[in-house]
DNA sequence: CATGAATGAGTCTTCATTCAT
DNA sequence: TATGAATGAAGACTCATTCAT
């Protein structure tokens, strides 16, 4: 979109663009973006060489096209997450973002490599974690204005912690848990909630954690 | 462990080797891995070109000997840590981590982005986190036996949540606050106090978060 | 057998990759091979630098590709070889391997030069004299068993000997002789015949050397 | 002695030269000229990298000082030979050759790989082979004086063919027989006498290989 | 559009040689 | 003399990018 890309005009130019960013991501996550070289993505397309120049300016352009389209993903399947409604919708959306940032993690990965020398990827990825932190930080006031969330925790820097709580646990240490831990979406909904101090949508008026369900001394 | 590395065998090629990493560590952080010419970490440590190949055989080894000071560094910083007190030594341990951390993102941020590329800093960096994920691990079990900790959490899942949240924090979210958010460390020592629902030492036989004292609705 | 070469795969493509063969062997003779860089050939072959790359991958495998055109040459020459006949027909081999090895020399010396340090080329000279060594030892024992060779010489080790003079004569002392002795193909065969004792064809019941046309005493 | 080469003041110097350069021989053998470095030399030699050149300017010194050894041993070795002597001498000349060139072959070959680029060294084997060249021809055309070779042959082009036989056999085809044919040299002996049509001393008058005891027909 | 050959700037890396101690 | 650190010229090799077909 922002990238130096010429869109093709014909149908079989859709198609071998089309391939182009698939084989992309596949050999960007194989091999990280500096051990790729162009021809390894040609290759993968199963296209010449110099196709790859047929569409894409330059390398960083092949990748930027390549991350438009994994956000574009990424943004619908989290675009529907409610963050405006109580409690149990929390669940929903760490469910979302984990299952996504999961899933796009080894691309993210890639791009960070490359957002360390390249300004243009650094902002691409900064915008997209202030995005978030912003409707986060904005759900947290809205929660404490309802009373159901602690009162002396900064809405902003909570809301980096809890988003680096969830960005970091799909980037690293779902790969240390047993075979992906089947609980780590469960456990990190408990900790997110448990960590606001959040209250049942119902409860609010009460102060939380008074329920004697959170597992202490039963 | 020892990166393929010549030790020098002077004071002279003591103190060239040292300004040599000193120099490679300030290059890096400035232009990121791949960015970086072995000339500009010569240069920088105002050495000829070829001096750099007398005690390093690769670029790599170059950034694995200015890691490794680095992870001594950050040993030394957080060995004293005492994870085994109570309480209000979270606060201590999360500070001094925050602390490490935010000081040696910008290069840790560079092995990142090798690691994409290089196993050996992928193992490297994995180790570390880790062996910090087993002492996080083992101090949540032990509070849980006391008593002073959710039972539900699993404790594996809930430290790498929680490290993952300081790992984050101090990485990117940090930038972000106007210059340092100075409530960052609070901030994140009583998330991760609540999150676990941790009492304090004395109170190790009462139900946590009995309190009226957390803020909420005063 | 073929080096690690890439095969052009248009009719440009392989003109290039012929003149550079051409202009390898030009500039490999002139200068042997430690002190040819890349770029000579690419310049003698009127390409850019890095043209040379498109099809060989080292320095070495340029030789290779280079040799195994002489080589095809050489038994391309040689392969009429006759060895089966009789007496009259060592002139006509030995004139043979003569001018092969005279126009290959050059070359030749070069791929020695590496072959001290590179198993690669040594092993390929052994494959040539081995084979050569098989083809003359086995006309040797051929001849003996005819009663035209003497029967005191190990065939194996007469054969080495004479190749070794064949070839060697071809390499160094053909220099020393006044621009080339017009007369050491013929007086090669002379040594050879006299020194196996062998007899012409048709007199091969007779005891050999009884002639008074040697040219002793005439 | 031609070479560059600063000789010792002090016993301790000698000694130090001379394990300099019998650790050239080592590694040069080992690994060639262009694959052997300053470095090798000096830890094969147990001595620091430097002190190399407190006796030699250049490795091509080293070289050549290491090969003035070798010639010197070369013409000891060989210099008893009485190349005046009658037929049985041609035996015990050839003895000496084979066993001289056998030995030094190794580094023999490692001062051609250098004289395919250095002059300097080309003349000297130039020179060995010329002087070598000389002795040989000389011998022929004195027998041919005595009515004891065949005068057909061009003394200098039989002369060359002769000693390249000698010298390409104990360079290639040694390590081709058996463990080192043992009749290597009987061989090589009776194939020179033949080939010149060599007759004994008392023979002289007589039309050489008249005696039925060349081993045809028994 | 696709192809694949050609280009050449850019770097790492080597190592003979020099030099201060 | 011996040491080992420092130098820097030299060259192989890579690969993004361009271009003729």
């Amino acid at each position: 979109m922002t990238a130096a890309t010429r869109e093709p005009r014909t149908d079989r130019g859709r198609r071998t663009r089309d391939s182009l960013i698939s084989a992309a991501r596949t050999v960007f996550e194989r091999q990280g973006f500096a051990a790729t070289r162009m021809g390894d993505i040609a290759a993968e397309a199963g296209v010449s060489h110099g196709t790859v120049y047929t569409y894409f300016d330059t390398k960083e352009d092949v990748l930027e096209a390549t991350l438009q389209q994994l956000i574009d993903h990424l943004l619908e399947s989290i675009g529907g997450a409610n963050l405006t409604d109580p409690m149990d919708q929390i669940a929903n959306a760490n469910e979302r973002y984990l299952g996504a940032f999961a899933e796009n993690a080894p691309l993210l990965r890639v791009v960070e490599e490359v957002s360390v020398t390249d300004a243009r990827f650094s902002a691409i990825l900064d915008d997209l974690r202030r995005s978030h932190l912003r409707r986060v930080t904005a759900q947290i006031r809205r929660q404490q204005r309802e009373g159901r969330v602690h009162h002396d925790l900064d809405p902003q820097t909570t809301a980096a912690a809890l988003c680096a709580m969830v960005e970091g646990f799909s980037r690293h240490w779902t790969a240390f848990g047993s075979t992906q831990d089947p609980n780590g979406q469960a456990t990190l909904t408990l900790l997110w909630q448990r960590a606001l101090g959040l209250t049942p949508a119902d409860s609010a008026t009460t102060t939380p954690h008074q329920e004697g369900s959170d597992g202490i001394h039963r």
